[in-house]
DNA sequence: TTTCAACGACCGAGCGTTCGGTCATACATC
DNA sequence: GATGTATGACCGAACGCTCGGTCGTTGAAA
């Protein structure tokens, strides 16, 4: 299921230097990307940011797009990691469903900028690392699914089984959307409004049907 | 509230002959775009695509970012028209909503690849043209705010009113997905199916309260 | 002496955009 | 009808520049 991360090639011998540098450049490059976006990012300014010349960024990296592979597997990483450290809490059935809904969006919250950016970069990737990344979205959307089929399991969740999946994407977009719709939804609504509409839209279908 | 549309200067003094030229750019620049995305295609690509010159096409656009400008509004109007079409049915109320979400996501289905260029490549647009852009998506928004409100004033629907504007970003929103989440969705549903379990969502939530 | 990370001047393909010029058409003049 | 002239859409070679990517060199460390 989960797909071969795609390792990049360096002229580097230490792998510890590698991964050294490899911060450094995703750390620089998440900035400018974000204030400029990819295309408009040049490979000299995300060497001058990452605190080296041009000839040293590709010691480290074959291609600018190898660049961006980086950093969004980096987002999705802390995302996931996020994510996963406010699952913790092992109570049960749609409380766990509530915590979670409301832990993602907190987190969607905080790394707005960052969402977004994969939102909108995603499409420039070579075919493979997209695949990669786009198979990320879905472990994504493959944990609620989980706590999805949990409730269902102790009975304090109904759904028609053929809507779990459609369910779980529903959710994570419902998140990322605080994101990519921040231009209208932040002007109308508070982060907690927000979370409190969209889980009672999301538990309403779920506990009533 | 509607933003002022930005008029492009062109060299050619016959307004008939450049509503016609300008179609033929739109026409070519959007399979381009929506093959190879913006920034990798060329002015010459499109020019060529369009059936003249590159110097021809400069006399009727001032930049690249113009066609981008073109695309995207010409495919908003669109979904807009498309929209207003399927709309024209009174019946009232909830009924109203259901045929809106029905014929929307219908809309978003047939205009998928279109639809989805407009997500990614909004970004690219210089300041003033995305403002008005963006602005189109709320008209659209709107729309389904008003529904909303109706079905609120002939009693058939429930909801908070402050969560009415967010409902309609959620109605909007959840249809775009079925085009940028294609890559997962449409393995799983068919739009039939999709269309069904979103309306019930939406609805769920609004009668049960 | 060998190794290798770091450097940055250099390369050249490719891009958006320009501009001097062509030519079909329309109209005026004889 | 023949001739001259103005118009304006159309053309595409050429320009200037940017930018991703390369490679010969340097200098520190082992």
């Amino acid at each position: 299921m989960t797909q071969q991360k795609k390792s990049i090639p360096s002229m580097v011998k230490d792998p510890k230097l590698i991964e050294k540098r490899r911060e450094q450049i995703v750390e620089a490059a998440v900035g400018l990307f974000i204030s400029k976006g990819f295309h408009k990012t040049t490979t000299r300014e995300i060497s001058r940011a990452s605190g080296f010349s041009i000839g040293t960024l590709y010691e480290y990296i074959e291609s600018k797009e190898d660049v961006l592979y980086l950093v969004c597997d980096a987002i999705h990483q802390e995302v996931e990691k996020r994510l996963k450290e406010v699952l913790v809490d092992a109570t049960s059935g749609v409380e766990k469903l509530r915590s979670a809904i409301k832990g993602f969006y907190h987190v969607m919250d905080e790394m707005q900028d960052r969402v977004l950016l994969i939102y909108q970069e995603i499409k420039s990737l070579p075919k493979e690392p997209m695949r990669y990344v786009l198979g990320k979205e879905e472990e994504i959307t493959a944990i609620f699914e989980e706590i999805l089929e949990h409730g269902m399991q102790d009975g304090s969740l109904k759904i028609e089984q053929s809507a779990v999946k459609l369910m779980a994407h529903n959710i994570v977009v419902l998140g990322e959307m605080w994101t990519f719709r921040r231009w209208s939804l932040q002007k109308h609504y508070t982060l907690e409004q927000y979370i409190n509409i969209q889980t009672s839209l999301i538990l309403g279908e779920l506990t009533t049907n």
